[in-house]
DNA sequence: ACCTGAACACCGTTCAAGT
DNA sequence: ACCTGAACACCGTTCAAGT
């Protein structure tokens, strides 16, 4: 059961449609030279009214959301295809999680979404595929007897979250590898 | 050199004093209540002028850090009463970061403060005391033979700012619970 | 010296009026 | 249906004018 609700309504009006690309388009690069751009410049600098912004992402989160959709589901894809072709689920493992804080490296956007268990619907839709990538890779690990059984994928998910606050200098990747092998020693790995 | 560097001015006129500690009074009930309190509503609600507050703290990470100032000096004198009262240094390490953690449960706000390497300076002034409590906590282990040679202060400081993020629910303080034995056991801690 | 509070440029969000 | 853009209440921050 692996429910990916889709926020994007089926049919648009081709207007529609033209607005809200342009809205993801401009958002994209708008949030990767500042986290914190405001919604008027966003809607501003993508040439559409702000009500039509906020038609399409009725709050920041979602706009967020909208923008990184497509990495996290490559990322969510990308644990079975690891599992299959790596040695062993540890190695995928790994992997899995180097990929995904070299990702949020680049993007600062998606922290926010990792860190505290928001109730909110299209929230759990991203959120909930996430989990169950990190829940696969996990139980094979553990299968093979790799980690420590009873460890927990959400504590695994808040703990890479974290790693994407590090900063992109030399000292910042030192400090993630670091942190990413404490963590697996902590899990119980080799 | 346990360089404490000391912001608030030696001699203050009476009446900037009063405000000062008014505004540190008021700022405490209203970053409890609400961490994005306003500067602006804090102000008024200590009854003076936006410049006021402006003028004492000139942002709202000085304003924050006036404010758990006390609670800050109180963590960091504690590590060496730890280290001198408890059986082990393990067992003192371990018991400070518990109250740490505590601590940040009821305070939000000082969250944030751990988790960049801001190189302002008097974030440095708070940083830095906190570092070297962690550090004199873990060499202690370390020399005890109780976790494993080679950690780092800094990124135990990361991960129990981040053990702050998640909500005082119960399942909220299981998680840190969990979090906090992953780390030790990443640490090598028996 | 220190304080006040109006003023500035900006924010997120809404909603009547248009097509 | 969808879009526009003026409007609202608010934000952080500054600064002339007061004591």
């Amino acid at each position: 059961m692996s429910r990916t609700a889709d926020p994007v309504p089926e049919t648009l009006r081709a207007d529609a449609k033209a607005n809200r690309d342009r809205i993801l388009e401009v958002a994209t690069a708008a949030l990767a030279a500042d986290p914190d751009a405001s919604l008027n410049a966003i809607a501003k600098a993508a040439g559409v009214g702000a009500g039509t912004l906020y038609r399409h992402f009725p709050n920041r989160e979602t706009l967020v959301l909208g923008v990184y959709r497509h990495e996290i589901d490559a990322l969510v894809a990308l644990a079975p295809r690891l599992l299959a072709a790596e040695a062993s689920p540890l190695a995928a493992f790994r992997l899995w999680c180097e990929r995904l804080v070299q990702m949020g490296k680049v993007k600062h956007g998606i922290v926010d979404l990792l860190h505290a268990a928001r109730s909110d619907e299209d929230f759990e839709a991203t959120y909930w595929p996430m989990l169950e990538a990190v829940r696969a890779l996990m139980q094979a690990a553990e299968a093979a007897g790799e980690i420590a059984p009873g460890g927990d994928a959400a504590d695994v998910l808040i703990l890479l979250g974290m790693l994407w606050r590090v900063p992109p200098t030399e000292e910042g990747e030192a400090r993630a590898r670091r942190l990413l092998a404490l963590m697996f020693r902590g899990l119980g790995a080799a």
